[in-house]
Formats: C-alpha cells, sequence, structure tokens
DNA sequence: TCAACCTCTCAAGATTTGTTGATATATAAC
DNA sequence: GTTATATATCAACAAATCTTGAGAGGTTGA
C-alpha cells in the first residue's frame, strides 16, 4: 500500500459516524448490510449523511458495495484493513520482533474470541 | 479501548506529516528519535509545525516524550498501535477467524522481514 | 552571566471536512 | 403507469484543522 491510499484509510477511520459503521461491518462479515439496517444500527443518521459517509468510505477501499434489488449492500473490505495495519508497521523495530509483538498479539486475540483478554 | 481514544489515534494517523512521524518511530523502536532529527528526516518542516504535530501524536497517545539534556526525544507507544488494531477488529467475522487470517497474516509478515511478500 | 542551541506556544488566516434540507434516481408492488 | 420504498446527489452553512511567522522557555558551555 501506498502512503496516499494508507492515508485515505486512516482520514476514513477518523469519524465516529464512519468508525461505527467500518466496525458494524467486520463484525457482519461478507455478507454485509443494507444502508438502511446500518443506518437503524447507528440510531437514526441522516439518509444523506449516512450516504456521505458511505461513500467517503468506499472511495478509501474499507468497504464495497453491491445492489440487491432495492437494497444497497455494503461490507468491509478486509484486505485494505490488513494494507493499512501492513504499512503502518512495516520494518517496524528494525527487525526486532519482539518489540511489536503486543500488538501481533492483540490481533490474533481478536480472531480468537476464546483468548478475551483484550476484549472487554 | 474506548472508542473515543480510537478516534483521536487514528485522526493523528490520518495526516501526511504525522503518518510519517509515527512510521519512522515505529522503525526507530524504543530508542525513539530527537525532534530535530525528525524533522531532518521529514526534509525540512517549520519547528513549530512539527511541534504542532509531534503534541497532536502525544496527546492521542501514539509517541512518547522524554528530555535528554537539550533535546526531547520521541518515540512510538507500540501498546497503543496495538489497541487500535484490536479496536478495529475486535469480534471481527462474527468468530469466523478464516475470513481475517489475511489481516493476521499482513502484521505477521511485518515483524518477520523474511516473509516480505507484503513488504514491496 | 552571556551566547548558542533545541524546542514549544500563540494568534491569524487559509483550507478541509461534516451537517442539513431539498431533490433526484432506481427498483418493486399494485 | 402510478405509488411507495431505498438510496444518492447537490448547495450552503458551520465547524474543525493546518500552516505560517514571531516570539518565549529551558539547557548547555564559556
Amino acid at each position: 500500500m501506498e502512503e496516499q491510499r494508507a492515508l485515505a484509510g486512516f482520514a476514513a477511520l477518523s469519524q465516529e459516524t464512519r468508525l461505527r459503521i467500518v466496525r458494524l461491518l467486520v463484525k457482519a462479515g461478507p455478507e454485509g448490510m443494507a444502508a438502511g439496517a446500518i443506518g437503524e444500527a447507528l440510531g437514526g443518521a441522516s439518509t444523506s449523511r449516512l450516504s456521505f459517509h458511505l461513500t467517503h468510505l468506499e472511495h478509501a477501499g474499507l468497504i464495497r458495495s453491491r445492489r440487491e434489488g432495492r437494497f444497497i449492500i455494503y461490507s468491509a473490505v478486509f484486505a485494505t484493513l490488513a494494507g493499512l495495519i501492513a504499512f503502518l508497521m512495516r520494518d517496524c523495530c528494525d527487525g526486532h520482533p519482539d518489540i511489536c509483538a503486543p500488538v501481533a498479539a492483540a490481533l490474533s486475540c481478536s480472531c480468537e474470541p476464546s483468548k478475551d483478554a483484550l476484549h472487554g
């Protein structure tokens, strides 16, 4: 991932509504959610506001959309999330994995609900 | 990590100069770098501008500072980086690790220079 | 104490970003 | 084909953010 793309990604995640949308879609997985359902889960954002943020996120490559009948379904793009993390941590610690081990630990923890020390 | 802290973190990372500073300090490791050295590496940002962004990053908890004589040394706070990633990916995929595995792969790759598929 | 050095603070102006309300497009049902 | 549903677009205003330039705080060594 190049710098400009990473900047767009972090900027997209730096706004309350958008961060909530991404987290919602990360939980939802590949199936995704309809725009309306996202708006409901977020508790009543106006459609124009929601659309503004969804467009912003899609343009940043963090989410993607597909049409299903009247609905537009959004889902998280995990490759972009992975790219952001890799960009941030690339060449970390000058090749001393022990230093950034906690970062890796935090992530594997998220993927395995049983070890929930960091879930609270 | 709570939402407001995560938002502050992503906002801090969403600006070109600040993202470069963080990546520089991630590479530098716990030893860190003096403010002046950071400014030089970034290629001539004015001291007030540099100080503005360093303060912003420190306030977001992404970096920390210590004084050494005339110099102020900044270093990355890896726990905060870990927290951001964990916050973003928490409860991902409704408990199906296979879906977000690429994210974990991207990170472990960063920590082990030998597997450099994502380093280019 | 003085001079040199390193870094921070402040105020003003320019730029970017987010919200609102009205309107437009697309699909589905009758 | 008309109406209802779902979502996107646009323009205007409000608010947050970044840069610049001037100046001030500490620290060191003579």
